[in-house]
DNA sequence: TTATTTACCTATCTTGTCAATAGGTTTTTG
DNA sequence: CAAAAACCTATTGACAAGATAGGTAAATAA
């Protein structure tokens, strides 16, 4: 189940896709468009600078602006940075310890599949996409 | 993410489906034979006897069956009834209370396609894929 | 230079779910 | 009638989700 921070980040990408993307945009003015509370996304927009998907810039007439343009920024890559691991089960994450039942496990590849399935997906579609005058 | 409930009843009926289909198999040995806590299945299993996937019956000598045979259940009906909905997002699942921005939501879309994805995929999977010989 | 605007940082809180445990009651058969 | 099984209700501990709160540092416009 995708959580609201990665849903969030999105929405925030968006926005910022949208609007005036060389510029800066406080991200006031994010949470008012996208009706979020402007607390709970800088918790999450901390994540998408860490991850160097959005730069950030303090002071007055600073706010956020896209590193990249949309084209180059998928779906997944937001997701992953805000939500961590899209992995379906918790013995295909990057971190598990290796399940000991793994070599023999007769439902690992259906999860294996369901995995390169949903990471196909997201990393397959870009910020671009969602863009208003692609839809 | 599917969470252990799902996946050890995936496990628990592919168990049934694999040890002697007309008689039935007491939980304790489908606990042994899996490894999992027999107290914790019974959880799981209550709810698979619920949604009619399989048949208890008490007493010395008794068990569990699969109620229809592996090629006629599907791996979304088992998840779904232990799990919930497969929904990725809360604004997709059914009890949902329809979110005031669905309408002009730029990424619902993209959420609902993938939600399509999912179920496909996990309904077009039947129990009888897993079992051994079709693999 | 100073007030203002902005990002940035740390901590806390509440609620709910996951994963499991515990201890009992009823049902059925050998 | 005793054993073995399903069936039932409650509780627990740990953790994450979804925020909220209050502050510090940086940059600009006046």
């Amino acid at each position: 189940m995708i959580s609201t921070r990665g849903r969030y980040a999105v929405r925030v990408m968006l926005d910022l896709a949208e609007n005036n993307i060389d510029s800066c945009i406080p991200l006031k003015e994010i949470a008012a468009r996208q009706d979020i509370s402007k607390k709970y996304l800088e918790i999450i927009v901390k994540d998408l600078v860490l991850a160097g998907l959005v730069v950030g810039a303090s002071g007055k007439g600073g706010g956020y602006r896209l590193a990249r343009r949309p084209e180059e920024i998928s779906i997944g890559e937001i997701l992953e940075h805000t939500e961590g691991p899209l992995a379906p089960v918790a013995c295909l994450a990057p971190d598990a310890a290796s399940c000991p039942r793994a070599g023999a496990c007769e439902t690992l590849p259906l999860w294996a599949e369901y995995d390169r399935l949903t990471h196909d997906f997201f990393y397959g579609r870009r910020l671009s996409d969602l863009l208003p005058e692609k839809r």
